[in-house]
DNA sequence: CATCAGGAGGCTATTATGGCTTTAGATTCG
DNA sequence: CGAATCTAAAGCCATAATAGCCTCCTGATG
């Protein structure tokens, strides 16, 4: 379950974003939100490949939301940016080669899936919507 | 919001140590967990300071859970393990400086507010009892 | 007093973060 | 149409933080 300042980098942007009329280009975004430009832009270039921004190049390019508010999950948004979806135990062994372990990461693996699938759940139901609406 | 391994550490420490009758020492639950032993052992210290562990020095000694598990939040471990807790934009300028500031962030303020109190609250609903029970 | 396990610190390796330059696609203007 | 300009895309490199390793010290147990 890591988390790292992509994530947080990534929120932002789709906040301010959400707000504007235009696309913003990175650098705009980057002043705003006090945020290192070319970390900020591989950060951008992530979601975009995720479809969850649009990006336009050339003059007045930029970047803008491609779904609706509604439409984004912080858990995509997550999976995206770091790679991966957060994963409770990343190095845990998958449920059916772990009868094969003797480890006790077996013993407490259905705790894990447990504690995974609330987290899941909750980021899954957690959109763009729900925290940039009035 | 930044979330490293040693909040994954912790978690899967504590719910080891939760079907546990005897304190188990860090090696131990280094080895049953595949987790480096050292690294480890900084974690238990955290967890013990922060009075979700009790350790025993000695022989026979190790750590084991100085609470119910339903009063350990999740959100009390990754406070005590990382060392702060989880903060949506821990550079962000507080609600009351905000405003003398021209940058954009003020603007999204109301929303990284907002953010961070949903995540508080699960956080600090999701105990350790919801995690291990059956 | 010998042994066991936690506590504390330093040191190294790996990864995340951030800086910089070059390339490529798109727009604007002459 | 073609050149200049704008901005995303992609790469490489430097630094900072995390993750992990090792040793010595301290307190508890028998």
């Amino acid at each position: 379950m890591l988390i790292t300042r992509a994530s947080e980098y990534a929120i932002l942007s789709l906040i301010l974003l959400s707000s504007a009329k235009e696309p913003m280009d990175s650098e705009t975004l980057s002043r705003e939100l006090s945020i290192p430009k070319s970390f900020l832009a591989k950060i951008l270039q992530s979601l975009a490949k995720a479809g969850i921004l649009k990006s336009y190049k050339g003059a007045k390019g930029g970047f803008a939301l491609d779904k609706e508010t509604q439409d984004i999950s912080m858990l995509d948004v997550m999976s995206c940016v770091e790679g991966k979806a957060p994963a409770v135990f990343e190095c845990a062994p998958s449920e059916k080669n772990c009868p094969s372990e003797q480890a006790s990461v077996c013993s407490i693996w259905p705790f894990l899936h447990k504690l995974q699938g609330k987290i899941d759940s909750f980021l899954q139901d957690l959109t763009l919507a729900d925290i940039v609406e009035e």
